[in-house]
DNA sequence: AAAAAAATTGTTATATTATAACATTTAGCT
DNA sequence: AGCTAAATGTTATAATATAACAATTTTTTT
């Protein structure tokens, strides 16, 4: 889907991003949140939780489903990951600071996923909530298809 | 979230809408498939897949997971239900003719569903994917909060 | 610095959601 | 009736996620 010109600049801006937010907060990021992040952050593939796990496993720590989970949780708390629950996998959020509505298209074919914001799109969802006097708390707009790359 | 004046009217609608449907279509509405919808209608709280397993076994069905999981997938194919990602659960779709793209207000007080459309929504929709040169196949919009009656 | 409290991680077990694989039955067709 | 395809039955297991309690580490209080 081709997301960025280098991905380990990608990779060390999101976890120094990571780590200042947590600080700011106040929030411990620990060595093991900040290695389940690095491993979700590895490519813009989505992350599996079990396939993390199995990452973990193989880097020394005594890895079970609640590491990850629990992981997981602090990540998606602190909004550095989403989860994208029309695939049941993790992403790292490309812009933690700003907690605007987005969007996610995933491709199909090449499995990548990239996180969009729209303004008319935004704009849209809040006018039909206001029409059905909805009070919203999580967002989940996901759009599975293939990218312009893989055609 | 108070959706229908008289909820037996909405199920006998929706039924003879389906059977129409699938007559119309050469597919066929099986008596398992038939029971499995109604269980579905029988509120507008979306169905959870064990829970429709729970009241087959209730009705003399010989009711496995796949029993459950064929129907769903068949109802699904035929657009007849969708399934609302974020929550892992089915629901009936009020409109199975037209195909149009529809989000869904999932109240988590209430847990009642309400499927709905917006043009300006699709039109901002349509508009993104297109700067993105994305092809779509499945959209999933859902939004989990709080309804108006749940305030 | 020691004790207490809180947060994090370890560990075991289990819940929830969904599918694979193969056998049997049923419905539709010639 | 016999054949074929679709649907259902049945057993087993995969994939995703959480509960509950123990041990450890960090932070706060004394």
């Amino acid at each position: 889907m081709l997301h960025c010109e280098d991905h380990q600049v990608c990779i060390e801006s999101a976890m120094h991003e990571a780590e200042s937010i947590c600080r700011e907060k106040g929030l411990r990021f620990t060595e093991l949140r900040r290695e389940v992040l690095r491993l979700i952050w590895i490519s813009h593939v989505p992350a599996k939780a079990y396939d993390i796990l199995e990452k973990l496993k193989g880097k020394a720590w005594s890895a079970q489903p609640p590491t990850v989970y629990r992981a997981l949780d602090f990540l998606l708390e602190t909004g550095l990951v989403h989860k994208l629950d029309s695939i049941n996998a993790y992403i790292g959020c490309s812009h933690p600071r700003k907690q605007n509505e987005c969007y996610f298209l995933i491709c199909t074919d090449c499995n990548e996923a990239k996180e969009y914001s729209s303004p008319e799109l935004s704009d849209a969802m809040e006018l039909t909530l206001n029409k059905n006097s909805f009070r919203p708390r999580k967002v989940t707009l996901e759009v599975l298809g293939q990218c312009g790359e893989c055609e």
